[in-house]
RNA sequence: GGACCGGUAGUUCAGCUGGUUAGAAUGCCGGCCUGUCACGCCGGAGGUCGCGGGUUCGAGUCCCGUCCGGUCCGCCA
């Protein structure tokens, strides 16, 4: 037998029970008369002693290294008052060990597993297998076993059906980049792994299975972020006959399901706001809502400045001039602002004007910028008005495009709330909604801002005639600044289908080529339908206070989109080639 | 494709303006220790300073290139 109990889970009912564990030796006290082993395994730890008196088990506790894996065999016994570990969950026993095996010894590990110890990325990647057996990576791929449990159970419960959709598909060059895999029986073709299974998800909606979801792996050949990694995965959901409010309640119900399970958190109802007022106020379609900061405009006000002020271009209607107020940001230092304005260089901005108020009562001269002699005394109090400053604020200035303006004040605005500690609640859900149909690339061509099959809220002559105006039924969740899911009613119209396509450049023969069985489906009784996903990394990430998706997945890839620990992707043989049809052959050493 | 941070002992890091034999902590090995729990004490081993080139009397340190890890921008319908 191996087991009798796992250590982790020994209490002191146990007491004066023999019991068989087994695990890894976290950790050997050797006090020469009398060893300690703190034994490891799924649930936990427990310590195990041995004295003089076990014999020859004394001698083998005595050779035992850090995560050898052993069975023990001994007594419960209660600890006495004064050696109980109170911050050990199996603290008030311990195992009188009068038996022992060691199953296999292990090297010296490649790293401490303890937690105080932070270890390079690289180096937990290579052995990941050791850095799994930590208990914050325990703790984490736990947890997200037993939410995901909880949603496959939310939605089997509201009748959705888990169906399963293929890995190996067609390219669908129109979205992220595609990881493809060679045909061998069809010389010089290639199948496409999934970005998403949204198109097979609405063929299931055609197929008349009404409600369908899936924990569905996704795949992306795109650069990498903490939060993206080329295969990730998605809870994928679409139903029939519904709007947009049932998929809303639907979800809002499930994510406040998972934070009641889980965290112990009632979530209240979550606030909703269009894309365009997020955008406003926020400069972010997913803004972070704990941080109690808005932009104000001030264009109206500045009529006459040029805006070379605030380093920004002309003063015309595709440009916008924020504010960004920050009470108490008076205390930044001069230094502190010039990296403030390096970071929203990232994001095209060319400077970052402001002012500090050090006395509002003293009007003008209470004030402190480099900039009010550009702006004037008079316009200047007029914006410290419409602010509503206090003493010992700091207002920040964007004057640029708009959309330069908006991201990077937006991004400041998250950045300054996670500097300065701004939060105000610990979690803030968000539906951002209403979002345009097309966004203008800087090519000048229409792109789909969400996808080409998602549903438009306005009427066909709008969509064809402007469509740059159009809005479209899509939704997305943002949780704490994070854009968790996403989703839309979508066309269930073959003419519309087409349409948006036609609007998106894509022209008949491409759409047939492409599109076409989605098209043929759509002719043969397509039912109202709609759907969401939501990213399950993201989500546990954020459930676990993670700081990277990587830290919630058991074999993540590196920023290059590598493996270390089985050294992918690799080299393959010549033969194996041979069989795909592929000759190029520039190998890497 | 771009910006920035990092790469020195198994691990985490220090190493100033270029100057003797490259240090610390921890881990590891050996010894001692019967109540520890990140045990303690004594001793020891452990280095291609990522790699290549250059500058220099002399490079861990400066310069160029390159690889790797990370954060971000672009990208991610």
């Amino acid at each position: 037998m191996f087991r009798t109990s796992y250590c982790g889970l020994l209490t002191s009912e146990h007491v004066g029970e023999e019991v068989t564990l087994s695990g890894w030796v976290d950790r050997r006290r050797d006090h020469g008369g009398v060893i300690f082993i703190d034994l490891r395994d799924r649930e936990g730890i427990a310590q195990v002693v041995f004295d003089p008196d076990g014999e020859q088990y004394f001698q083998l506790a005595d050779s035992l290294r850090s995560e050898y894996v052993i069975k023990v065999t001994g007594t419960v016994r209660k600890r006495s008052i004064e050696t109980i570990n109170s911050d050990m969950r199996t603290g008030e026993i311990e195992i009188y060990g009068t038996f022992l095996e060691v199953y296999n010894s292990a090297l010296t590990p490649p790293f401490q597993l303890d937690n105080h110890v932070s270890v390079g990325e690289d180096v937990r990647l290579k052995y990941r297998y050791m850095d799994l057996r930590r208990s914050e990576m325990q703790k984490n791929l736990r947890f997200r076993s037993e939410v995901t449990s909880t949603i496959r159970n939310y939605l089997a419960t509201n009748e959705f059906l888990d169906i399963e959709t293929p890995i190996m598909t067609r390219a669908t060059p129109e979205g992220a980049r595609d990881y493809l895999i060679p045909s061998r029986t069809h010389p010089g073709s290639f199948f496409a792994m999934p970005q998403s299974p949204q198109l097979f998800k609405q063929l299931l909606m055609i197929s008349g299975f009404d409600r369908y979801y899936q924990i569905a792996k996704c795949f992306r050949d795109e650069d990498l972020r903490a939060d993206r990694q080329p295969e990730f995965t998605q809870i994928d959901i679409e139903a029939s006959f519904i709007e947009e409010e049932d998929i809303l309640n639907l979800s809002e119900e499930m994510v406040k399901k998972v934070f009641k399970d889980h965290m112990a958190t009632n979530l209240s109802t979550f606030p909703r706001m269009t894309f365009e007022c997020a955008m406003n106020k926020y400069g972010s379609d997913k803004p972070d809502l704990r941080i109690p900061l808005e932009l104000v405009d001030i264009k109206d006000l500045l009529q006459d400045i040029d805006f070379k002020v605030f380093s920004g271009p002309a003063n015309d209607s595709e440009s916008r001039v924020s504010a960004l107020l920050v009470p108490g940001g008076g205390v930044l230092s001069r230094k502190q602002i010039d990296d403030y304005t390096k970071y929203v260089s990232n994001y095209g901005a060319k400077g970052l004007a402001w002012i500090k108020v050090n006395s509002i009562a003293d009007g003008i001269g209470g004030l402190q910028s480099p900039i009010i002699k550009f702006l004037g005394d008079e316009v200047t109090m007029e914006i410290m008005a419409r602010l509503k400053v206090s003493d010992g604020d700091i207002v920040f200035f964007g004057a640029d495009k708009y959309s330069i303006v908006s991201e990077s004040l937006g991004a400041l605005r998250s950045r300054l709330g996670e500097d300065l500690d701004l939060y105000t609640d610990k979690w803030c859900p968000l539906w951002v909604t209403d979002f345009p149909m097309f966004e203008r690339t800087d090519s000048g061509d229409l792109t789909p801002l969400h996808h080409p099959f998602t549903s438009p809220s306005c009427d066909f002559e709008v969509l064809k005639k402007q469509p740059e105006k159009a809005l479209s039924r899509a939704y997305d969740l943002v949780l704490n600044g994070v854009e968790l899911g996403g989703g839309s009613i979508r066309i269930s119209d073959q003419n519309l289908q087409s349409v948006v396509f036609d609007i998106l450049g894509i022209n008949e023969g491409e759409q047939k080529v492409k599109f076409g069985f989605l098209l043929d489906a759509l002719k043969q009784g397509a039912p109202p339908h709609g759907g969401i996903a939501f990213g399950l990394d993201r989500l546990i990430m954020l459930l676990t206070g993670s700081s990277s998706i990587r830290d919630v997945i058991a074999f993540p890839k590196t920023q290059s989109a590598a493996c270390l620990l089985t050294d992918a992707p690799g080299s393959v043989d010549n033969e194996q080639l041979t069989d795909l049809s592929i000759r190029t052959l520039h190998h890497k050493a």
